[in-house]
DNA sequence: AATGAATGAGGGTTCATTCAT
DNA sequence: TATGAATGAACCCTCATTCAT
């Protein structure tokens, strides 16, 4: 799975043959066949580990913190850890989705969406516990979260930045904005 | 390129055949050879199509606009308008990128960092200027701005929300923050 | 199809590949899926030729001759003649049903059986207007009459002996028996 | 070997799977090399068995009769019998020699024209004791009988009809024909 | 003797690309 | 310029067979 991950996000799904796979992990091309009955099976198990992986994390940050902004930052934390740990199962999940069939992305989507669902509940209640500003919409505000926790893991090369200091800048920006308070 | 676009954007590009291309252009197999070598020149021309855009537009902001936060809303507003023109065209060029050949990829990643350094440019300018703050680095500050602005186009689900509201809205949350002011 | 047929009757269906069909066509692999979406649909081709010529000459040889025994004789020499025209044609289709997926075998029966009901019904006429034995049942009767007329094209060894003497040989045992007469 | 059989006559030699002929067997893909070396030994033992199967009771129906009709008469019974003991050895038998190499297909051969031989010896000397007609050379009579014979096994199904029935429409078409005697 | 993972050759099929018309 | 048949390399996957346990 991880070294399926590595070559997916490398060089895209459908430009990464099984011989290369089973190169990649020392076996041969029909060995491959004896534990995953086809390609699209790895890719989905590559998927669904993401998504288990940031909904069991985010599930427990919420089960573990106090709403508002408390658990917002726990939420942003709980997100980088899950996606740093595995940049390129998060990144293959991120763009190989349309790769899937329609059944098997399915299976995806639903759980992205519950995630989703997470942070917007989260984002929600914050908002009307008042600690967030009432002027933008709660989908809109979850959105614009999700984008800059999502698609950092594109530009995350492997431990340029500590963890943490990613963790603080994005809940600083996030919370408080970019502009210099006087 | 708007047809190739739309396909490569719905299904990716190696699983997106010339005979769909030519089918859903109405010429045939054949013919689409006459307008293009080859299957990946169109993703090339679609990919530069995109990053010029956003370069065209992203130094006409910068011209016409005083440095500091005037500017940095301009290339908020200047991006949003370029992506959502055309959606499909950036969406291919943001996740199509691993499917071009070593050499076109340069060519695309040149014009991508020279964005990156339209816009960090901008970034750290407003900072000297005092404009932002002091405590995050330019290079992670213009990311997460790059990151608002790159990934929103692929849930911009096409007008379902007017573009001028993105637009003030990134630039709230990234000005501004999210939390609520006492 | 001629050249499918022969194959497919010398070593089997199965144990044809497609590179070999083109070969014997003068063809490359891929072009040989310009004719035909699959291998599969060669072979129905193949059966359904068969079953459609056999059909063709029963009903040809019921519409112009009288009922009863010349009726008897004129089915078995249209038999004969399908099956010397194409041998390989009926060898396949009599061996190789096995081998079409569920749904296609489906449609070679229907005709194949279409074919046992003409001969069936012409065995019945014969017999009720006494021409032909009342103490076996007809279905036998029949099924004994096709057993000699289909299974010859095995042995038929092309042109080793004319095709009249093989029809009045065929019509002789299968009417007047093998028993010297004294 | 019963097992095998049927399979094979059910969806041909080469559509069946080792590891389809292991778990019919209740063992394991591996295991069943411990009992055949590979696979075409199992088609072959088939094929020997049917063969020898028809040579032993034809030779005994040869040894235990008189020359003539009553000889005849007794193949046909031994052959019916010895075909519907196993119907589905019979129907590979016959169907699948060319799934075999040349040099295996030709010990089954080999057998099948011993068969043959024994059968066309006793209808020449009945022809030659006058016991059959004369028009018909022997070994076309003799193919036609084989006809008779040995495709019956491909409709015969299971049961349907009581074997003493078979046997003796067989032998009445066989001697006396099919038209009515006045 | 039994297992079942591993092998790797080879099969059916697809598809970017070419080229005669 | 447009066509679409032809090409052939390459892909995913299957399967007879082997072998360490």
């Amino acid at each position: 799975m991880r070294v399926g991950a590595d070559l997916f996000a490398e060089q895209s799904y459908g430009a990464t043959t099984t011989r290369e796979l089973a190169r990649a992990l020392g076996i041969t091309n029909g060995t491959f066949y004896h534990h995953y009955p086809n390609k699209e099976d790895l890719l989905i198990e590559i998927c669904l580990e993401a998504t288990d992986g940031l909904l069991a994390a985010g599930e427990e940050a919420v089960a573990t913190t106090a709403p508002g902004e408390p658990r917002l930052r726990a939420l942003i934390a709980a997100h980088v850890a899950a996606t740093v740990r595995d940049l390129n199962l998060h990144r293959t999940m991120l763009t190989e989705l349309r790769s899937l069939s329609r059944a098997n992305a399915r299976r995806v989507t639903e759980r992205r969406d519950a995630y989703g669902d997470l942070v917007g509940a989260a984002v929600r209640d914050a908002r009307q516990a008042g600690f967030l500003r009432d002027d933008i919409a709660d989908d809109v505000l979850t959105a614009l979260l999700l984008n800059l926790l999502n698609w950092t893991v594109f530009w995350l090369g492997d431990g340029s930045r500590p963890e943490p200091e990613i963790v603080t800048t994005i809940a600083a920006v996030f919370f408080e904005g970019s502009r210099r308070k006087i």
